[in-house]
DNA sequence: AATTACTGTGGAACCGGTTCCAACGGATGC
DNA sequence: GCATCCGTTGGAACCGGTTCCACAGTAATT
């Protein structure tokens, strides 16, 4: 392009807008003036200010992003990284409906990016995003789907501000090793079990993969409320699948070849609920009629089944909002925020429980 | 920031990485030199490439995005919009899933935005999303979720390559009235009803609220097909609710008063389906004994429920990366392509339908 | 030996903003 | 009348890349 070239043959030649330049000399004021009226800083006559907002309006200019990121060393992009997840479940659409909901009020974009490594392999070989590694592209990141710790700790190590979900995490021994935030199962899962007791439930089972960290620390809130509640503990382990529906599916199997005497199970999250509902079905059992069934998570197929399932809430926007919250005000404040943050749960009753039967 | 700085004042006082000049110092060449090895171009000799990249190493050097975008006026940004939408269903969560592998293997990253307004009301002070208006942001946009055609039109006036989700457009007239992508309902519709003629079916009824264009679309590929295969279409219209698990409760209790003889439904869409299935249930019918269901879309819920529902697949991953290419060959391209361009349905079968009953 | 051709290479100019400093003009104070 | 101060303002320098032109060597040609 040729030099000092005019706004005629710029706008002509490429498809190149209107710079500050062309702005400032119509308006016949400096660059610097433009600036400031953009920016709504101070110190700039309402009478100039005026003419160059006539000469802006005239030119139609918009400012270049670009070009004022890399003045000011920042892109106002957060990075919402999914790992480790095949796509976009509703629990994660809604967390990242939280994270968009909460930047776009702050005026910042959200750049999406999947991140896929071995969980359990070796970590050494592990490479971050693209998006991530390359200097000045996004201001921070937030890590959901279900990531190892290292990887966390390896993209904090890079210089990138970021802020994991906490539940997925993997090999996290304590809950502000990394900045997280998490949702906290145990008020959700008190009520629960208040709720089936009021009820008159004394066998309430539990029924999950508790090899998988999630599960794990539901079936401890599950455990810990039990005892608060004076009732046992008992377990419907399916540990060696990972398919929620199977999950399901085999611990009810489990339950009907024990025949341990249960009138209610609390399962690890609404698809697994789902999946022992109809297996009940099948097997001539009704719910809540003959055995009542509480799910975890309060997703939308809570209120697409026959009966609609009772569930613990999670708050997945609210914990979407407050990673962006969270990490913004890393960015803005670096090292003077860390730590973990809780959002809480709650229960949702719905027609999935009802008193036990009188056992015959 | 001190006029000059080095290398190392410069790190001490921001977080800022090294940069192109200090890399050409090091290895005693200069900046155009560094950027010919950085960007692989031809005329520099294995010697001089050689120290480049060891002064690379040497530096722990990542070139600053910003400033690249701004020498080359692109983003490699694409904008993924989802507009109308209260948040990302499984129909697009896939299809975005598809636009990020596509342009995760073209080296582009991807931007999520919401975009909401009236799709009836006043088109003429709907503005787009910020990130769109903003010149340079993005290199193009994807339209996803359901828009109003003026809308799209709207955008690519501003000077955005954009490409359009065609199947929930509001006001389209004909397909290839904006550059789209679209999914052609009616193999997949077709193979529904060859299937159910084939099993017996002379009555199959569809349901769903034709006044939404995407169910007007799939009713027209219905009634086709029938007609093809000498049967008569019969509409089971729930026009005035867009609630989907409605229509479905609505659509059994009109058909049921009617009492007019059906063997088969054929659901707008598998929430639809799931939600005849279930109301079907409650009336003490069994799917598929006492009547068969198709549904369509083919979500995850198809084998979520009891019996697992036969449905019209519709490839959403395919058509988010045909979007993706579309829209990379527009950018590239400019003027060179437009149009519409469709991708194919077909039906996969489950449990959901068997041989009508013997009427008695 | 002089001319031509070609390969490498340095560096100025540029992309379009922000920031900061010097300077200007008018009002105020003494 | 002169010094001081403050609100405005222009513009140079800068952010960190890319691009392109000019030019130095060296090899090939005449």
């Amino acid at each position: 392009m040729p030099a000092g070239s005019d706004l005629f043959l710029r706008m002509a030649w490429q498809r190149m807008g209107p710079s500050i330049a062309d702005v400032a000399k119509l308006a016949g004021v400096g660059k610097g003036t433009v600036s400031r009226v953009l920016n709504g800083r101070p110190g700039v006559s309402e009478q100039t200010a005026a003419k160059v907002r006539q000469a802006i309006r005239q030119l139609g200019y918009t400012p270049n992003v670009q070009a004022r990121r890399l003045a000011q060393n920042k892109s106002d992009l957060i990075c919402f990284v999914l790992s480790n997840r095949d796509f976009l479940h509703e629990f994660h659409s809604l967390v990242l409906k939280g994270v968009e909901s909460y930047c776009s009020k702050v005026g910042r974009d959200l750049v999406f990016a999947l991140w896929r490594y071995p969980l359990d392999g070796n970590l050494a070989s592990v490479v971050p995003p693209r998006i991530i590694a390359n200097r000045g592209s996004v201001d921070g990141a937030i890590l959901a789907g279900a990531n190892h710790i290292e990887c966390v700790k390896a993209i904090s190590k890079l210089g990138v501000p970021c802020v994991a979900f906490g539940n997925n995490l993997i090999g996290c021994t304590y809950l502000s090793e990394v900045d997280s935030v998490w949702y906290d199962e145990q008020p959700g899962t008190r009520e629960a079990i208040r709720y089936l007791a009021s009820l008159g439930h004394r066998h309430i089972r539990f029924a999950a993969n508790i090899s998988l960290p999630w599960f794990a620390r539901n079936y401890r809130a599950y455990s810990e409320a039990m005892l608060d509640f004076g009732l046992a503990p008992a377990l419907i382990a399916v540990n060696d699948t990972t398919d929620y529906v199977e999950i399901g599916e085999r611990a009810v199997q489990e339950l009907l070849d024990s025949g341990e005497p249960t009138t209610a199970i609390f399962a690890g999250n609404d698809v697994v609920a789902v999946s022992v509902i109809r297996a009940l079905a099948r097997r001539g059992l009704k719910v809540p009629r003959d055995i009542s069934v509480v799910g975890f998570d309060d997703s939308p197929r809570c209120i697409e089944c026959d009966p609609k399932l009772t569930s613990v809430h999670v708050p997945k926007e609210a914990l979407g909002a407050e990673c962006a919250r969270f990490l913004i005000e890393k960015i803005s404040a670096p090292g003077r925020v860390s730590g973990a943050r809780v959002v809480s749960t709650h229960l949702v009753v719905r027609e999935s429980c009802a008193p036990p039967r009188q056992t015959s």
